[in-house]
DNA sequence: TGTACATCAGTGAACGCGCGTTCACTGATGTAC
DNA sequence: TGTACATCAGTGAACGCGCGTTCACTGATGTAC
């Protein structure tokens, strides 16, 4: 088991502020954290496990954090900051209807890839509970199906639709890409075969979508 | 906080044999538990906590079940028990295509909101982390999924998909359900309206996802 | 540039607590005769 | 039906352990003059 990503880099000749040494403590912390929660729930994390992979006493802990929860939250806030990334991605790559749905798809996979840790962490943690760390995805989540809401709105054959619709929309999409996530994650055996497989389904799954769409018609 | 429903019943007049009350202990301690739930997740259960609220000693637990995983997976049993009944339920009341939606989407409201601790446990605890409880659910919901799949393949348009397309929309379903389900058991305010709105919401998904299905064709 | 003092990230001892698990036990229920 | 013994769900004391948090501290970095 690697046990160093984590800790704090060794004292090299180098001398850095005691501004820029706390921050890297405070990252080791976090990525201590994210490192932990391969196997297992937020919510089974210690403290002290915490500190002692970061390399440090457990009661430097609270120099960086109030609590662990406040720790969750910082986690779910740099993990939001990659999933916004993978949209600005999208964004700029994607311009016109033809081949959407491709790079869509191959855009979630490269980031998810680049990104575990963080896509395991949000999936897994979304449902898991009523803490501060569930509220903040929740929150974030709502947020980025409302973004994506009116980037729908912007296409041509979607104009007409009302506000609940193309919310409902949304939200179908924001569940079919997570779902896609959790299968990329979980994906056993990890080969190119398996990737393939679960990418064509992704797509399958927003063509059905799409499709549904071209077809709609709002029941008054 | 009620603390009673999980407790073993106060020794009445009536006698049980000793094998019937083993087993209203083992029910009291699965209830326990469930209660426990409503605002955590199980990996932050204590075997102490559940057997006190269970109204017996932290050693009796062993004569019940061999660790506190072993008591997880049999609530994942039992919480499947109940999503079954509701399927059969499903099956039994839809015979045609016209209202197959809104009856079906109202039986799954009947249902979660008669059992809401067991949907509760199932949907949080999906996504948990990598234990056996999360091994139960997922295999149990990948069977399920399956089973819709053969469904879906009785109903005349669907006849000649592919099993992989098959599939694919079998689990968009059950996702879009299950998406449904959190958004009952977490529903703020809960009140006929907010129920209404989730309803409307979980019609116009599956009816987007039949729209789509309708103009389908599989691409070689 | 040199000195005196302030700041503060990280240390280490100590605390009381709830945890899972062991063990020998009790006493009501069940069974054999 | 009555007696002697077996079964076994539940008890209660005890254990060692990791937990979060407190506190006074150290010593390198930063700042004022």
């Amino acid at each position: 088991m690697s046990n160093t990503a984590g800790t704090v880099a060794a004292v090299s000749t180098e001398s850095v502020s005691r501004q820029e040494r706390k921050q890297r403590t405070r990252q080791a912390l976090l990525n201590s954290a994210l490192e932990l929660l391969t196997d297992r729930g937020f919510a089974s994390l210690s403290l002290r496990e915490v500190t002692k992979r970061a390399g440090i006493v457990p009661t430097a802990f609270y120099r960086h954090f109030g609590s662990m929860d406040e720790l969750g939250v910082a986690l779910v806030e740099e993990s939001m900051r990659t999933l916004r990334r993978m949209i600005r991605a999208a964004r700029d790559d994607v311009t016109s209807y033809a081949g959407l749905i491709h790079a869509s798809v191959a855009i979630l996979f490269e980031h998810v890839r680049a990104h575990e840790d963080h896509f395991r962490f949000l999936t897994r943690e979304r449902y898991g509970g009523a803490g501060p760390v569930q509220q903040a995805i929740g929150a974030e989540l709502k947020l980025f199906a409302t973004e994506l809401a009116v980037d729908l709105a912007r296409f041509d054959y979607l104009r007409e639709w009302t506000t609940e619709d193309l919310h409902m929309m949304a939200d179908l999409i924001v569940t079919a890409m997570l779902s896609t996530v959790v299968e990329l994650i979980e994906a056993r055996p990890r080969d190119a075969e398996t990737d393939e497989q679960i990418v064509r389904t992704a797509r399958k799954r927003l063509r059905l979508i799409v499709l549904g769409a071209a077809s709609w018609r709002s029941k008054p």
